[in-house]
DNA sequence: CAATTTACCTAACGGTGTTTATTTAGGGAG
DNA sequence: CTCCCTAAATAAACACCGTTAGGTAAATTG
């Protein structure tokens, strides 16, 4: 509808304009595919380098060498950005844990083995995890992080629900051998995951608290954990395991 | 300076104005300090109810009865008004941690009380809780949040600092009873803070995620904690502590 | 070659935090 | 009781934000 003329009159000139070389427009048109990757290859490099909150439209827009309004005829928002980085996100954490419990055999050692996997990706990619894992979004993008465990009605399982899904399996072989004086699988799940969360999350935000050693406090993180879960007389217990 | 005229003409008529009641300004004045817990009041308010991004300036204001930039006569930035209300957060959080652990006798019991204490005050209190532990934040605002642990040059403890030392004085007395398998006081408390923080966080940015019960996870979480803090032989390790 | 589709741009909307210059209320001094 | 001065509050603007409407032109299709 637009209101008016509205004398808008004396704005700045050259406001946006992605740096043409000389007089001519010569306007590049890429296909939609090699477009959404360079403005998701942006928006990701933008992201790690400066954070989260800095990421602009108008940023990305520029890193990519079009008019902010151009990215919206290949997402439909911010958001919509932000979901694909959350896949890839969830890609990559599914396969270093995968590929973490799988580097060992015993039950016990392949779960310790995905919770420092779990920790430590997620202290190497800090702003994507503070995104994905510490920021409240709308249910869009949720659905991208959600664990649906019912799997009542969901199109097909989210990246999210299949990394959850390897711990759960870790934790259910762990169960299923009786090697824990606990039985509800999700429940331990959910505690081991709240607990590698906690460390993550609090040496992200709280890094300039004086911490003994960061990774003294996994350790034992992981230590206490482990020794609460087991059997008392199980011998994995004493010993490093 | 203003750089030009610049040509600004037709804007719209009325743009803010604290809603008067006639013709007249009859513009009220208040005593600084009046001024100041009345923004603070209201951007409290406005922060449980509709959360965090979503307070603004304008709207802080426009609850006061003033225009935004009559805010700057009282706070220097938004931060600093952040700033009161995370100082606030952790006065009540050090009195909830405190009365907790005072509230038993036992060391053992002391240092679960306060671990559950610190887990339902940051559950009743959501918004601030993702504010003070989840949110990047300027170095300001961290000063209020950060423990010193080194007392070197620092003015007065923040508040953070003094409730972190409650937890820590839990932890020293289970320690010094020579309880635990472990020495070092701060690492204990530091992996126990990010368990109960995993918890917490976790339960509030994902509070979509199919939780088998919130109440279940928390005294799982505590009980595989403090099984695994205690020695082998300690009586209390069975039966509930 | 003509028609259609669509990637892109320009311009704008309403919102944000913040700053500048100006008005005006209220208290103290003469 | 007036004058004046301090400072609380204002109006207007700045530069940014996410998003949208409408037009232009390039590519693709018939």
């Amino acid at each position: 509808m637009k209101r008016s003329p509205s004398a808008g009159a004396a704005k700045a000139k050259g406001e946006d304009a992605p740096a043409q070389g000389q007089g001519r427009p010569a306007r590049r048109r890429l296909s939609p595919d090699e477009r959404r990757s360079q403005i998701v290859a942006a928006a990701k490099a933008l992201f790690s380098e400066e954070g989260i909150d800095q990421v602009s439209m108008r940023k990305i827009a520029r890193e990519v060498g079009i008019t902010q309004a151009a990215i919206y005829q290949h997402f439909e928002n911010k958001e919509a950005i932000l979901f694909v980085i959350i896949e890839d996100f969830f890609g990559d954490l599914l396969e270093a844990l995968s590929s973490a419990i799988a580097s060992e055999v015993e039950p016990l050692r392949k779960l310790r083995a995905g919770m420092r996997a779990y920790i430590e990706y997620g202290l190497s990619r800090p702003e994507a995890y503070r995104l994905v894992f510490m920021t409240p979004m709308s249910g869009l993008v949720r659905a991208g992080v959600a664990v649906p465990r019912t799997a009542e009605a969901t199109l097909q399982p989210s990246k999210g629900a299949l990394a959850f899904n390897v711990l759960d399996g870790a934790v259910r072989e762990v169960v299923n051998r009786g090697m824990t004086r606990h039985s509800s699988t999700d429940l331990l799940a959910e505690a081991i995951w709240a607990a590698g969360h906690g460390i993550v999350s609090l040496l992200i935000t709280h890094n300039e608290f004086p911490w003994t050693d960061p990774a003294k406090v996994i350790d034992l993180q992981i230590d206490l954990l482990f020794r609460g879960l087991l059997h008392e007389g199980c011998p994995m217990r004493t010993g490093m395991f």
